[in-house]
DNA sequence: TTTCAACACTACCACGTTTTCGTAAAGCAA
DNA sequence: TTGCTTTACGAAAACGTGGTAGTGTTGAAA
């Protein structure tokens, strides 16, 4: 068991000093040909490499991003970290993950943890709890440090920063319409109940589209569902009454679940329910049927996250005045990707 | 925009040294009163908080740890890294993710730029080309510098260090046997390809549970898919000619695409077919029919680990001369989890 | 008056790097 | 020999901490 080897071991074994082994192994000309030749094979030999944390010390650059998110045993999240994780590879970075658990004190306390130099950077999508609360001062407060951070999905309009989202209104919006389009007329919105900012917006989307197309807004067709479980019982009391024709669900558990109960009734899947869900995940595309869904693409906002954020961070090395505050909001596109739950 | 306040322009204000700062911020009674209460009440003012860098130089010690995996969008490693999560947060660390996309060369690349003293230790789960080749040398040197390695599922005999493993054989026996107790008397072992660990030991306890029941074992039912899209085809061939009646698959993506060839083709489960599937993800659970799987719980693994490597991390210190080398295989309970895929 | 302890604080070192500045030795021209 | 340049290297600072050892002052006991 031999530690990893350090600058001044090797200066000490070679009689040299440490500023000589630096620079030979840097090629620099300043050190003959061969000293550096022999320092350089000396390091070879026994796997030199610099240690992170001493240059991280230095640069005062980590070279690593830290990632907040709420859950992480979600389709969707994964699939985000997947993107950042991609493009932070690409550039030299490390992702350091933090859950938050939908929890307001575990994201300000990982935060906390974070910003005391351990990372260049944040991407985040903001806990219920914290989007409940509104209570934003842990982020403000890093900011104002001067650490960049991007916000994706779940954002608040409170923080000004770089942000990546989707146009969850107008996603909604065609979904319904797509509902309309195929003559449906009685539409049912299964949404939250947490006051999460995507929630509020799918709704105005739905909301919109039924009073575009003359159809009344009925406050009894939305659905809050608290828990997945009970779920089940709403929705039956609902189809028995054949209050409804079609369903657009906010995420793709609800739809199944809808689907299910359906089947149980007897009632069929599309003929006489058709179902649309938000968020194109992995259950849409194997349940039976099969689940139209409004496509999210997480890979491709993790991508752009990352991609924002290493920009911010490697920025702000030349321009250290002060960096221009030209927050951009990117919008990732969504589309709909019709399978056998819609006719 | 104000950085983070260090030690030094605390003192440099107070109009002390940087040592009285250091001491005052922690209670030591060398310090008069005055002063600490002073230095107290600035730092605090001022929201300073130790720079992690500085601490992990100086104390050699990251208080994080570096997760390798094969993917992270799968159900399974998200759970896993959830567990891992979940008690690295209790114990104060933080959680490096690095994605091998089962790539041998990213899982050598990814060892090698966390091992250079941003981690404390790893957890990992082989990739599948790593698996085949057999090479193992990145990890015998990170283990060989001292930094201690904990490997979970997909692990290798070749390489000495903490494991934790479910018994995939015994959890593969206790499925084909129950399948078995049902009646089933032709059953098919749908499983992939690949070398890979876990996929021989399950397919060991396929045929030892055929032998002991005395039933035949036959080639021709082992289905071995490249593809999951090229899977119908051999499946639906094979049902034709009604070779099997039961399916043991070794994920649940199988399984699933298994039912609904079988349903195309007219077939009910788990009337004409009864379906087994590896793995309790989240498909199994909302599919129709939901599917019986063997469950591996990934949190519990992901819990297991990270104690596993927290515990040796932090015994180093202490018995910093020569760590007994006495390296433990965790091994994970499975059970199965009866649903309608199965009578 | 001297000595000793307590007090309150500072100096210094180490962690591993990079980089700026300095300088000794050698070479060369005058 | 003197003065100047080049070559080849070393010393030291800096990044931010924290611990050990040291230092100066004060008051009191001997």
């Amino acid at each position: 068991m031999k530690r990893k080897i350090t600058l001044k071991q090797i200066a000490k074994e070679l009689d040299v000093s440490i500023s000589t082994v630096s620079k030979s192994l840097r090629n620099s000309l300043e050190i003959g040909e061969e000293t550096r030749l022999k320092v350089q094979a000396f390091a070879k030999f026994y796997n030199y490499k610099p240690n992170n944390i001493a240059l991280s010390l230095k640069n005062r650059k980590t070279k690593s991003i830290g990632i907040i998110i709420p859950e992480i045993v979600h389709y969707f999240f994964s699939t985000v970290i997947n993107g950042i994780e991609q493009v932070a590879n690409e550039y030299g970075y490390s992702v350091v993950i933090c859950v938050s658990d939908d929890s307001f004190d575990k994201e300000v306390l990982n935060m906390e943890m974070l910003a005391n130099g351990s990372i260049d950077g944040f991407i985040m999508s903001l806990s219920k709890e914290t989007q409940f609360k509104g209570d934003f001062h842990h982020i403000t407060e890093v900011i104002n440090q001067g650490m960049p951070v991007v916000m994706f999905d779940r954002v608040t309009n409170d923080i000004l920063c770089d942000k990546v989202i989707i146009d969850d209104k107008s996603a909604a919006y065609e979904a319904v319409q797509s509902l309309i389009d195929s003559g449906r007329k009685k539409i049912a919105l299964v949404t939250t109940v947490d006051y999460v900012s995507v929630g509020k917006l799918r709704t105005d989307g739905y909301e919109k589209a039924l009073l575009d197309n003359g159809l009344p807004f009925n406050e009894d067709l939305i659905i809050k569902i608290e828990d997945v479980d009970t779920c089940e019982i709403t929705i039956s009391e609902l189809l028995h009454a054949r209050a409804f024709d079609a369903v657009f669900a906010v995420n793709e558990l609800f739809a199944v679940t809808i689907i299910k109960t359906a089947n149980k009734m007897g009632l069929k899947v599309p003929e006489d329910l058709a179902v649309i869900a938000f968020t194109d995940g992995i259950i849409s595309k194997y349940s039976t049927p099969t689940i139209t869904t409004v496509s999210q693409s997480g890979e491709k906002m993790g991508n752009k996250a990352a991609k924002m954020l290493i920009e911010r961070i490697e920025a702000e090395d030349d321009d250290d005045e002060e960096h221009n505050e030209n927050y951009i909001t990117e919008v990732i596109e969504t589309h709909l990707i019709k399978r056998e739950s819609t006719d």
